[in-house]
This record gives structure tokens, C-alpha cells and sequence, in this order.
RNA sequence: GGUCCUGUGGCCGAGUGGCUAGGCAGAGCUCUGCAAAAGCUCGUACAGCGGUUCGAAUCCGCUCGGGACCUCCA
């Protein structure tokens, strides 16, 4: 097996993945908050972890993926008058925090599904888990790390940083980030500024409240991605994913979690998504520039000119590499949805010289064909070894198309290339177009019936030319163009048709 | 203010110190009754200024521009 590169945010480099357990993968990625509908930029990242767990899976390893629903109660800002955004949501709407829950998830699922993103091997919700956060925090209590203060516990930061850098993930010092934290409004409990609660004490009117040592509660911002994590994947796995934005809070402080309470960052590769932006800003709930899966796949929203598969915005993310950000534009997405068509066209003409393939020998008639064929084709895993390059394996595939269609076209004599080489260009082909990069083709309702009458019309059409008719099958072809049917004579005089 | 990232041809975007990614758009040609599709050919880009080097878009420094994080957010 090819060696894996991974850059690690915790290294700041990449580096050679070593499984902690040779042959399997424990992957942690941070999911969604469940109070609102998803936008396209957290779909980025799931897409992108998407692809590597499927990328792990085609290298032969056997991968347990667990992404979180974050579905307890998590205070607003931090003051403990903040409503939880669950019940806040639910008194908007008249309606359970836990229908709320239910809602969204489902809404979650949807999108992933329309995406094409395989489901996580386990998805735990932290409302499941709290008696498990509860340990957590007794044990980083009795570390020595935490503090309670009338019900609520918060970590202790500075003492923490005594011996074990804090800021370790985005390479800040304790006195930055103390400078840089603002000040607080309103009476502070808190020993240290940076202090961060553990479990949250309610009020008797919090919708979401469990009983705890300290009384009736809530889990606290980070605590359940700690807990569940380590309850899945044990206290030390391989990988731990997210949003870059989560990075300076979230997952620095799950590492402080983890070692005050099993002495140990809990992850050996830390592997950071970058942002989506839209006007080269990043979307994000709060600025309200965010774009919804519904919005993109029936063109509703104000921004954009017209419609776009959810396949299209999928392949979209994948000419960019998941560390850079990736900007939101109608020509971008424009551009998108054409060079994907190319790919599936020459991806069904593959298919089709299937027949012809069978007849191929074992010697190439034009080794320098054969041999680029399989360079490019040999660079798909090659790109996809350094740190997940799916640009590049798409350049690649884009060097093949014009190859496989003069094949199709007669421009270039199949044999040019080896029955070897033509099984392995068809079988990567496919493999990455469908199981590592997940797109699928778009499907055509009702196209059975919808053919016949076309072969009708076609054959038609045929005759009118066969006596130079050029009117009428010329009317024809216009007519099905203006009803979004195009036909195409192809070298052979055959015709074929799709939809525009 | 602090910590970082980034600036590539009309647009989107990969990228290794030397062998000019790729997509979309555009131009010409081939094929075709005409189209469409497909194929072929074409633009020699890397913010600016210095430096290192035989050689830099790629390394270093400075300047200018853009962005992220430091506050819930993938």
C-alpha cells in the first residue's frame, strides 16, 4: 500500500498516516448543531470528510466514522443568563426542544443523503450520552482541573497551562489569548478569564435540564465531543475532523478535556476543513449570508441565476482542495455543472467500448497511448496520497476524456492501448467518479416511456433526411431543443438524445 | 491589537526550485445537409520591489491588497 500523507493541524506539516491499529481507522468528526437547517458551507465539510472516509475504505481499511449530533442544551454566550438555543428555538416555535431536535436532524439527513454522503458508522447524540459527560467532568474534577461554583463547573485554563501548553492547536501563548479575550459584562464567577464551562447549572425554567452531582444541569460547550469520542473510539484514536472555525475553541479545548482527564490528546491526526465563502466572505449563520441546500437545488435563492444539482455542488467542492476556501459564484457553479457532463459522457462512453474492448490484446499498438493512459490513471491515487488532492485527481481525469472520446469518435484506434490498460482506465474510472467521490448521475423520471416516443420522432426525422427533407427534421430537432431534448447524430448515423 | 492563511492568464482553481495542471468562457480548424456534440490548435499567468540561486510563481525580506480565528457557528 502507498503511503498516505495527511497535513495535521496539530503539526502544522503533513505526515505519513500510521493507523494506531494496523488495517483500521477511528475517525471523529464534529456534526451539526441540530437547531436550524444546515448550510451549503456546513455541507462542505461533511462532503469532505466524505470523501476521505470513503478514500480510507477504497484503500482496504476498515473505518469507524463517528460524527456527533449536538443536540443538548448549550448556552447562547457566556453569561449564564443566555437562553439554550434549543428552548429559545422552541418557544419561537411553539414546539418541544426535542422536536426541534427531531426536526432538524431529519432535515440533516435529507441533505446528506441528497448529496450522496455515506452515513457515519455510528452517530451519537449528546442528549444520549450525558451520564457519560457526567464522569468526565467528575474525573477532570478530581484531577484537580475543574472548579465548581453553585452548580455550574467550568475548567480550569491557567492552571492547566502551568503544565500543558493550552493554545497547542493554533500555536497561541496563555498571555495572547488572555489579551485578547474581552471583557466580560455582568457579575463573573470564573476564576480565569478563559475559563470554560464543563456542566452548566439550569434554571428551574430551562426546558433541558438532567440531574448531576452539582444539581439539575446542562452539559457544557465541549464536553460531549470528548466524552462520545472516547466512549467510541477510546480515549487515544487516529483522527479527529472539523471545521477550521472550530479549531481555536472547540477542539483546543476538547484536547484539554482529554488531557487533564486521561492525560492524552485524544487524536494523532488533527485534520481542519477549510471555509466556504460567498463574496469572499464565509458563510456563516450568524452573518446571514448563508446559502440552503433547498435554496441551491431549486435556484430560490436571490443570488443565484438558476438551479443546481445537488451533484454539481458536490463536484464543484472537489476542484478545490478541503484546505483552501473555496468561493460561491453562479459562473463557478455554471462552469461546474458543464465539466462534470463532460465527465460523465466520456464515463458512458467507456461503458459502451466496453464491447469493443473485449477484442483488445495484449500489446499496445501505440505504446506512447498506453503509456500516458496509465500515468494519468496511476495519478489518481497518487494525488489522493497527498493529503486528499481530489483537484488534481480531476485534472487528471480531465487529461483521459478527450482520449476515451476519440476512442469512441474513431480520432484515435482503441487499440492503441492494451486490454490491461483499458480494464484498469474503465475500473478507476468508475471507481473514483462513484465510490470515492461519490457522484452519481442524475436521474431522468420516467425516461422508459419518454424514449419510445422519441425513437418514434427519431425515426421520423430519419426518413424526412434519407429524401433531404431538410425542413421537417430540422422542425423536429428544433421543436424537442425548445422542450429541452437534444439530439445529437452521432458518426455512426445512429442518434441519441438527452435531457439539457 | 494578537495568531495565522492568502494574492496564479477573462472567470474558477492545482502546483513541484528548472520538464509551461485542469475546468469554464473565447478564437480558428476538422467532421456534418445544417446544427449540436466530439476532436485538433491557440492565450506562456503567477500582486509589487528587493535578495538567495546557474535557475523561483515555488525559498527569504519588505510593501500593498484580501480573508480567517481570538465570541455560538463546519
Amino acid at each position: 500500500m502507498a503511503e498516505l500523507k495527511i497535513y495535521n493541524s496539530l503539526t502544522k506539516q503533513k505526515e505519513v498516516f500510521t493507523p494506531i491499529t494496523p488495517g483500521y481507522v477511528g475517525m471523529y468528526v464534529c456534526g451539526p448543531t441540530v437547531y436550524s437547517d444546515v448550510h451549503l458551507g456546513n455541507c462542505r465539510t461533511f462532503i469532505s470528510f466524505d470523501i476521505i472516509y470513503r478514500y480510507f475504505k477504497y484503500l482496504g481499511y476498515k473505518v469507524r466514522y463517528v460524527r456527533n449530533i449536538t443536540d443538548a442544551g448549550h448556552l447562547e454566550g457566556d453569561r449564564d443568563e443566555g437562553d439554550d438555543k434549543f428552548s429559545k428555538k422552541a418557544r419561537l416555535e411553539q414546539l418541544e426542544p426535542m422536536e426541534i431536535v427531531q426536526k432538524y436532524t431529519l432535515g440533516f439527513h435529507k441533505v446528506m443523503e441528497l448529496f450522496n454522503n455515506l452515513p457515519p458508522t455510528i452517530e451519537p447524540t449528546a442528549t444520549g450520552h450525558i451520564s457519560e459527560q457526567i464522569e468526565m467532568v467528575k474525573h477532570i474534577l478530581q484531577n484537580g482541573y475543574a472548579y465548581e461554583v453553585d452548580g455550574t463547573v467550568y475548567f480550569d485554563v491557567e492552571k492547566y497551562d502551568k503544565e500543558k501548553p493550552y493554545g497547542i492547536l493554533t500555536n497561541r501563548k496563555l498571555e495572547e489569548l488572555l489579551e485578547g479575550t474581552r471583557t466580560l459584562s455582568g457579575q463573573d464567577e470564573k476564576k480565569g478569564r478563559l475559563d470554560f464551562a464543563l456542566w452548566v447549572k439550569a434554571k428551574p425554567e430551562h426546558l433541558m435540564q438532567w440531574p448531576s452531582p452539582w444539581g439539575m444541569g446542562f452539559p457544557g460547550w465541549h464536553i460531549e465531543c470528548s466524552a462520545m469520542s472516547g466512549k467510541y473510539l477510546g480515549t487515544k484514536f487516529d483522527i479527529h475532523g472539523g471545521g477550521m472555525d472550530l479549531a481555536a475553541t472547540h477542539h483546543t479545548n476538547e484536547i484539554a478535556q482529554s488531557e487533564a482527564c486521561y492525560n492524552v490528546n485524544p487524536a494523532n491526526y488533527w485534520i481542519h476543513t477549510n471555509m466556504l465563502t460567498v463574496n469572499g466572505a464565509r458563510m456563516s449563520k450568524t452573518a446571514g449570508n448563508g446559502f440552503l441546500p433547498g435554496e441551491l437545488f431549486t435556484g430560490s435563492h436571490p443570488l443565484l441565476e438558476k438551479a443546481y444539482a445537488p451533484m454539481t455542488v458536490r463536484f464543484f467542492m472537489l476542484q478545490t482542495h478541503y484546505r483552501s476556501t473555496l468561493d460561491f459564484s453562479n459562473e463557478a457553479l455554471q462552469a461546474a455543472e458543464k465539466g462534470l457532463k463532460r465527465l460523465w459522457e466520456a464515463y458512458q462512453n467507456l461503458e459502451q467500448l466496453q464491447q469493443q474492448a473485449q477484442e483488445l490484446s495484449d500489446t499496445a499498438s501505440d505504446t506512447e497511448t498506453d503509456r500516458r493512459c496509465r500515468a494519468f490513471i496511476e495519478g489518481f491515487d497518487t494525488s489522493m496520497n497527498d493529503d486528499f488532492n481530489t483537484a488534481k485527481v480531476l485534472a487528471n481525469m480531465f487529461e483521459l476524456v478527450p482520449i476515451i472520446n476519440s476512442f469512441k469518435g474513431g480520432q484515435i484506434p482503441l487499440n492503441y492501448i492494451n486490454r490491461a490498460t483499458f480494464d484498469l482506465l474503465q475500473k478507476q474510472f468508475s471507481t473514483y467518479l462513484t465510490d470515492i467521490f461519490g457522484l452519481k448521475e442524475e436521474k431522468v423520471a420516467d425516461s422508459g416511456r419518454l424514449d419510445s416516443v422519441l425513437q418514434l420522432l427519431i425515426q421520423i426525422r430519419k426518413e424526412a433526411r434519407a429524401r433531404k427533407d431538410f425542413a421537417t427534421s430540422d422542425k423536429i430537432r428544433n421543436e424537442l431543443q425548445r422542450e429541452g431534448i437534444l439530439l445529437k447524430d452521432e458518426k455512426d448515423g445512429s442518434v441519441s438524445w438527452n435531457i439539457i
